[in-house]
DNA sequence: CGCCAGGTTGAAGAGAATCAAGTGATGTGG
DNA sequence: CCACATCACTTGATTCTCTTCAACCTGGCG
């Protein structure tokens, strides 16, 4: 299916990861935030890999910049990715001790990376701990649910849902600026990137939404495109 | 979609579920189902509605005997089928307040109710109820992240899958009695009825499989079912 | 300037959905 | 106990959506 799988390359990231790494104080910690202190920054490029599937899940991991895909990947070639997390999110919670997914930086990102001993063991006696990450693997429940839901969809209403997703996301209203190729987005949405180049051009006949460049999307109708996702 | 959506009727279960309600005794509970001795067993039967959407999620529960479906509905009548319940699963655990997906019933069956404000606040202090709720959490995660890679595989792949899956969880070796509809494995697997019912036929005529009834199925060669799942 | 990866577009084909008919089980009432 | 109705499942013919294969743009970059 994925005829070429070179954008993979980047794993290279495996000897570096450390290399940049700025410890940060340990502050007093917000009752809100508090998981998120006690980490360091690491950066990745484009296309590097953060952990693979069937790694151990030693560490939690938050976006301060950049965006990740989580995947799995079947062997003859097709790819399933599992999320894309934006600066502020929180990936690599796992409730098993090896990670289910891979992870690798969409482009030049920079990761917060978080002991993931030291958090359960403050979660053991912080409360206030613990909720979080209830409610963070919550919302990690939710989202796959809601994929279910999607990839029983048309392609139209997958690339309308998946516009209308992303632009609840990304900082902008009714300009976003996309991060992960057509590949990305097709293995997202169980598609291939002609389909989703299909369904983009057609939703921009259409006039739901204007393409200045190809990574750039306005949505110029949200009705039409609500209208579309069934 | 769905044209007729007769087997729907069933939710009358609302008028009484408390009816053949069985209190049982608090005994002393051990260390890894304490969970589950804390609630009364009800009945419903074929198809009728155990919770729906957008409830209040006040309760867990757990299968007895029998088998239970959850699902989302699509306005215009599409279903997912969320999962199916065997007995001795717990279902209706969510991180937020209110149920994601509908349950019903799929035959006649026994469920013990728990009520939820019970369950957390004993996980509050005693260690190993926490513990359990987060692997039951980790364990709907992972269930429904084999799903997305499930519902990107053909036709072929995702009736194998089921097959095998059922085996695995159903008590018999190579022999399963199905206790859900062709509709429901369908909404499951994100198919068609029929394409549903070819699939079987051609894994019967390739002798994958034996169909001595069109509920009980016999796994007459399950490498060839494996090599069909990708 | 020209290369090349990423993206778009077109034509042909495959796979599953849809539409439609038939078969088989189950249950009900006479 | 059988005739009939109903429901669930199967099978066939056709349609349609999405994929596949292939060519062609486009924009960034050495």
């Amino acid at each position: 299916m994925l005829t070429e799988p070179a954008y993979r390359i980047g794993s290279a990231a495996h000897l570096f990861p450390r290399a940049d790494r700025r410890d940060l104080p340990l502050g007093p910690r917000s009752p809100t935030n508090s998981i998120e202190l006690l980490g360091s920054a690491v950066s990745f490029v484009r296309n590097a890999e953060i952990y693979a599937e069937r790694e151990p899940a030693d560490y939690l991991y938050k976006v301060l910049s950049g965006t990740v895909r989580t995947y799995r990947a079947l062997m003859d070639g097709r790819r399933q990715v599992g999320a894309f997390y934006l600066p502020g999110d929180i990936f690599g919670l796992e409730s098993g001790e090896e990670h289910v997914f891979s992870a690798e930086a969409v482009v030049d990102s920079t990761v917060m990376v978080v002991d993931r001993g030291i958090v359960t063991s403050l979660a053991a006696c912080d409360r206030d701990v613990a909720r979080q990450l209830w409610a963070l693997m919550g919302r990690e429940l939710e989202r796959t649910q809601d994929r279910l839901l999607l990839l029983i969809k048309t392609a139209h209403e997958r690339v309308a849902s998946f516009l209308l997703e992303m632009a609840d996301r990304l900082p902008s209203n009714d300009e976003v600026e996309l991060a992960m190729s057509r590949q990305d987005i097709a293995d997202y949405l169980g598609l291939t990137i002609e389909t989703v180049s299909r369904m983009l051009t057609q939703l921009e006949n259409a006039s739901a939404i204007a393409l200045p460049t190809s990574k750039r999307i306005v949505l110029r109708d949200r009705e039409v495109l609500k209208r579309l996702i069934a």
